[in-house]
DNA sequence: GTCCTCCTCAGACTATAGTCTGTTGACGAA
DNA sequence: TTCGTCAACAGACTATAGTCTGAGGAGGAC
């Protein structure tokens, strides 16, 4: 409930990366991000900011609110 | 639709803001924020983080998803 | 065995987020 | 008028977000 919010996201992103069946490099080329950067996102190693969330959202055909609704019930 | 994320978000920040009836400073200490920060990000001068997001929800009492979920309506 | 693809990680780097001090102006109340 | 609150703004600073190269491991296909 209290981990840092970054974990949290990540893992919500890691999970519908997947259940959209790309790879983090094309996730990475699609939001014009760096691969190993949303590497580093979904591992919780670095805090995002709401632009990036709005391009991996763009990028995975889902809501920015999708993602933060999911992270915050995650909490 | 297109402008810059943080100038939508920060319009909405402001909105909630002044609904709860609290001052820049006020919202700012507590968030666990500086005065001028909260006033940068209402203006759209800064791209605030998923966690500066998850403090000023909570400093308002409303969820992130309430804050990113106005912000993306507005677009 | 060799290729792939996917991912993690380190290190170095640049850009920007976030802090802090202080000033200025607008406004309303005493 | 003066006093207080509120907010915009500048400048300088520190912390961290985000890029990039390259290496290496795990696993599957061949």
């Amino acid at each position: 409930m209290d981990k840092p919010i970054a974990v949290t996201f990540g893992a919500v992103l890691r999970e519908k990366r997947q259940a959209a069946g790309i790879s983090q490099e094309q996730l990475a080329d699609r939001a014009g991000l760096h691969r190993t950067y949303v590497s580093l996102i979904e591992r919780g190693k670095r805090t995002a900011s709401i632009e990036v969330v709005r391009r991996v959202a763009s990028a995975l055909g889902v809501t920015m609110a999708d993602l933060i609704s999911a992270t915050e019930k995650r909490g």
